[in-house]
DNA sequence: TTCAAAATTAATCAACTGATTAAAATTATT
DNA sequence: AATAATTTTAATCAGTTGATTAATTTTGAA
């Protein structure tokens, strides 16, 4: 089989990876996401990547060529595994909006119990590196902005029963709320002075309520 | 004058600069912020650090020993400042808890403005490496549990016109909705289609909506 | 002024790290 | 089986980076 690399140079582009792959590429990536996710892309070494997957270090620039190439990869593959489910949630013909936002908060519930560090590993490599084209690579925008959740959003502001303010404002009352609680765990522990256990039952028990309070602020 | 690093030294432990630095000292600090909080501790150089204070790169180690000692003071007076102000507010004792909320989004907005990358940067430290310990060192915790606020809020609970609540999830909400904006602008405003200035805009026109929604979600 | 302490610099070290190379092992093809 | 292609490894390179050292300059006290 002809190796990561080569296939790449000879699409020209990136491409998804999931099938198509050996068994080595796929634990050098599942190592590569885990190790990145954790110290971010300039505290990981490729030996630490290499170790983690079980193989030579070599091997990883056999199949990547460089650090920075397989960064872009586990980067990619995040965010599209990130927004599979949201956009199946936002797309969904037979449910109101209301019932979509509780749904969405209910999978970033689920989503950042099990990869609590991933916003934080985004937001992060956002800032610093200029990775803002990778984003743009993934379609988010175009798979928000005509998703039907917004036509039905619109729909609402029209009829009168929303605030007429632009999208983002009710995407950004989502996203803090739903997100932040996790990336600042640490900071807001110590403040509660809860344990992990106990911190993740706050977590539980505020998620029914976030739903209602995002459902407010739409209020006009 | 004896230098920063012997004097920690004698006082076995770190302690708060400001005063009683030299102005190499503070030049070293200065430039250890702007570069650390830039780009977080592992992708920062020492020499980045001595380039934009304008010294040699030994006075670096010459006054603070490591990378790692400089780092952590970064981090306290980083704290330190960004404390300051919030502790002023809520020991307030002349303002209701509800002027005290629209102070503190404000000199959240007002703070976020000026250095947009700082939580970020906090949150990703504390994160990654075992900084709690500083973070326990700055007292946060006692200054925001003993605080007039603190009492006005669980006075409130007891007057029943609050949700009978502990006090962080009324914290939690408030970092939420002011501070993840902020943090997440470069996905925000990708998707809303915002330039740096529209972005700008969106933020204040919706930091008066903030403070009603965060009031909102303290009713019983 | 004198001289010891403190501040500053240039040069350099040693460890780390991403990447490469050449050889060996494995797999696939004929 | 023969051999060409692919995968894997050990060894190593070259550049980076935090830190140190020894020498020089500056400062401050007597």
């Amino acid at each position: 089989m002809i190796s990561f690399y080569l296939r790449a140079m000879k699409k020209q582009k990136l491409i998804l990876i999931e099938e198509n792959t050996t068994g080595t590429e796929q634990k050098i990536i599942a190592a590569a996401i885990k190790i990145f996710q954790a110290k971010g892309f300039a505290a990981t070494r490729t030996r630490d990547i290499a170790e983690e997957a079980g193989i030579n270090l070599a091997l990883l620039n056999y199949y990547f060529r460089s650090k920075q190439k397989l960064f872009e990869i586990v980067l990619l593959h995040s965010m599209g595994e990130f927004m599979k489910a949201l956009t199946l949630l936002m797309n969904d013909e037979d449910t109101s909006i209301e019932a979509k936002i509780a749904a969405i908060v209910n999978a970033y519930h689920e989503m950042l119990k099990e990869k609590p560090s991933f916003p934080l590993f985004i937001l992060n490599e956002l800032g610093h590196g200029n990775h803002t084209v990778l984003l743009k690579a993934t379609g988010l925008k175009k798979i928000y902005q005509k998703s039907v959740f917004a036509l039905q959003y619109q729909a609402e502001v029209d009829r009168g029963r929303f605030a007429p303010r632009p999208l983002i404002w009710l995407v950004t009352n989502i996203m803090s709320l739903t997100i932040f609680p996790f990336m600042a765990s640490p900071l807001l522990q110590m403040l509660g002075d809860l344990e992990n256990k106990q911190y993740q039952l706050f977590l539980s028990q505020r998620k029914e309520s976030v739903t209602q309070w995002i459902l407010h602020t739409l209020k006009p």
